[in-house]
DNA sequence: TTGACATTTGAACACTTATTCAAATATAAT
DNA sequence: ATTATATTTGAATAAGTGTTCAAATGTCAA
């Protein structure tokens, strides 16, 4: 054998960049947990959801009213970000009060639109 | 008139929180551009792909190769991400290198990793 | 020129997803 | 009990998306 590593077809010279590619994708589950945090930051529902609470807490029909759209489109939504872990909420009488979960929230929706401004 | 407020038809006494929210979300073309930027985060192929080029600059036949997958498949999301500018490219000969076009990507990339493994 | 290789592209397909609509819960007021 | 209000839920529809397949483009070598 005159090429002594183990690379099954490569084309070009990128065969240690590769090689190290392969150590440092995270394993198939982080990748898909990761994806599905992403995704629900990826609907301008979602999105505007996420900055209303950014200014406290608010309960259902406001935040309807806010978005002009029925209540109902914006339950769904907030199903998913709760599934997700990233709004809390309290039920008190016949409201139900939204929250942003954590900081890290916060943290995330600014990245964004920070690399949205700087390009 | 006894209120003499302009809310429509609030439920509750969010209403001050609820004018400030308006104030805060972003432009809707801003909303937009932001959903979109984490909509490419949000597939686990591309995902992995971000994650091949923090290791360096990878032609498409090597990623294709590292994540087990048609080039083809690979080139409609580079394709994506090129469009977004999440990753920049340069020709040489037959092949196309990819790398990532700046330091905002790996922080994003870490960000989503580090609010799964907190949770 | 011919053939091989790397990459791109467009159409087709299966799959996912956001909103709408109607109905169901649940709580408070009369 | 009855009515009104706030919210949730499930099914249906329409729109969007990722992969596959086949074909096209572009580059290098013989």
């Amino acid at each position: 054998m005159t090429e002594t590593n183990n690379q099954s077809n490569s084309c070009c010279n990128c065969s240690s960049v590769a090689e190290q590619a392969k150590k440092i994708i995270p394993k198939d589950t982080l990748i898909y947990d990761c994806a599905d945090f992403f995704k629900v930051f990826s609907d301008s529902t979602r999105m505007k959801i996420l900055w209303s609470l950014d200014a406290g807490e608010l309960c259902v029909c406001d935040i309807a009213d806010i978005l002009g759209m029925t209540t109902s489109a914006v339950s769904h939504q907030l199903n998913i970000l709760r599934r997700e872990k990233l709004v809390k909420y309290r039920k008190s009488g016949k409201n139900a009060f939204y929250s942003l979960d954590d900081d890290h929230v916060r943290d995330i929706l600014e990245k964004g639109l920070e690399h949205i401004l700087e390009k």
